[in-house]
DNA sequence: CGTACTTTTGAATCGCATCAAATCTGGTGG
DNA sequence: CCACCAGATTTGATGCGATTCAAAAGTACG
C-alpha cells in the first residue's frame, strides 16, 4: 500500500524524529508475509515498526533459519545505517503498521541537528542493552529458565504479548517449538505460568508470570 | 596507577574523539582482577580497551556467572552513557591498557559536534551488528559449531587471538569448559582446527581454521 | 469443506552438563 | 633452586534435557 497520511506518526517517532524529517515519512501498513528487505540489497529505508511484529532473520551456514531480532516497537536494522548492504531479511510475521524513513535525509538531520543526534544515541543505547539481554538469556540453559527470562525482560508487569504464536517465540529463545510447548504446558501445571487466548480474530495471546 | 600522558591514545580514539576530548582522557594499565565497575553504580567514566581483555558480567538470579561481553579491544558498557548506573561488572581478565573517558564531557562533545556525534553513532551500529553476531552464535546448537562461528565472525582471517585462556572463551560461548576443550580436542583431531600456544610468558594462544 | 498452519503428544536418541579426578602450568615464597 | 599453591587443562563416567522424527488434533482462512 502506498503511503497514507491519514495516520499520524507513533508518538515515540514524533517526538524523536524532527519535524523536517517527519514530513518525508511514509506510514503503511504492511500484511503478514511481506519481506522489508532481503540480504545484500543497498539500505535506502530505515522502517520502524508501530503495531505488529517484523522479525530479522538471516540463512545459517547449515541452511537453519536464525532469527536475529523479533520487533514487535522499534526501529528495524537500525544499525543498518552506514552499513552498505543488509546483512539479514526482515520478514513481517504479523500484520503491521510501519513507518518508512528515507535514510539520506535522516542522516543529514543527525549531521545538522544535535538534539536529535543524542536522542538516536540514547535510542541506539537502549537497543544495546535489549541485545545484551538477548545474550543474556540465550546463554541460559533450559528452555524454563529462558521463557521466564523472556517475559520479564520484554514483558510489562510479568505479562508478554505474543503477536504472532508460541512457534516464532521458540524461535527467538533458540530451541525447539516442541520443547518450548512442553515448557509451557509444565510452567502452568506449575501454575507459575498462565497463558490467555484471545478471544477474537485478534488472537492477541499473553503469557503472565504468577507466584512470583 | 594515576593518568600517564607517557603513552598517545590509540590510533582508533585519536580519529574517533575530538581533540578538545582527548586531553581529559587518563590512560592507564591495569591488572588482571581488577574490577572497572560494579552493579548499581553511577557511571562517570567510559572505558575503552586498548590492549588486554575485560569481561562484562552478570550475576544471574541463580547465582550463575553470565558473561554478556569481552571486550578485547573497543569500548566497555558504552550503552551506560545515559544510564543511571550500571547493569553488569566490568573485570580485567588479561592485563589491559585502558583509556578513561569522563561521560560528562564525552556527553558535551557530543552534543555540541555533529561530526563526532555521527563517528559515534556508527561505532554504535557497529556493536549492535557485533551483538546480534553473538546472539546468532548462541542459538547454535553444537559446540563446534559456536566455536567455528566465534573464530569465523571475531577472528581475523580464520585465526582468533586468546588473551585469556580456553575458559573464558567456553564462559562466552555459553558453554561449560569440559564440552570446549573435548570440542577443539575433536577438531584439532580431524584437521579442522590448529591451536598454536605462544612459547613466551605472553601466552597468545590462537585457534586457526584450516581447509576451510 | 479443504488447505496450510499451529499446537500437542509420544518415543528414541544424542549431546552437553555435571561430578570427579588427574595432570600440567605459571607464579610465589622459602 | 625447589617446594608449593592456585588456576587452567585434560580425561572419564553418568544422567538429564533437548533435539529429532513422527503423527494426530486443533484452528484460521478462502
Amino acid at each position: 500500500m502506498a503511503a497514507t497520511f491519514e495516520h499520524e506518526l507513533p508518538l515515540a517517532l514524533a517526538q524523536l524524529l524532527p519535524p523536517a524529517l517527519q514530513g518525508v515519512c511514509a506510514t503503511s501498513r504492511v500484511q503478514r508475509g511481506e519481506r522489508l528487505f532481503r540480504p545484500r540489497a543497498k539500505p535506502r529505508l530505515l522502517f520502524y515498526v508501530a503495531h505488529g511484529e517484523v522479525v530479522l532473520q538471516r540463512l545459517a551456514s547449515r541452511g537453519e533459519l536464525l532469527v536475529l531480532q523479533r520487533v514487535r516497537q522499534g526501529f528495524v536494522a537500525e544499525a543498518s545505517l552506514h552499513a552498505s548492504h543488509y546483512h539479514c531479511e526482515a520478514l513481517v510475521t504479523s500484520a503491521a503498521e510501519l513507518v518508512a524513513i528515507p535514510i539520506d535525509p535522516l542522516k543529514q538531520a543527525l549531521a545538522t541537528q544535535p538534539g536529535f543526534a543524542i536522542s538516536w544515541i540514547a535510542m541506539l543505547n537502549q537497543e544495546l542493552r535489549r541485545l545484551r539481554a538477548q545474550c543474556e538469556r540465550l546463554a541460559l540453559k533450559g528452555v524454563a529458565e529462558r521463557l521466564l527470562h523472556l517475559i520479564e525482560t520484554e514483558g510489562q508487569g510479568g505479562s508478554l504479548a505474543l503477536e504472532a504464536g508460541l512457534k516464532s517465540v521458540a524461535a527467538e529463545l533458540g530451541v525447539s517449538h516442541e520443547a518450548l510447548y512442553r515448557s509451557v504446558a509444565t510452567l502452568e501445571r506449575q501454575g507459575l505460568l498462565q497463558r490467555t487466548r484471545g478471544p477474537e480474530r485478534s488472537s492477541v495471546a499473553r503469557l503472565t508470570l504468577l507466584h512470583r
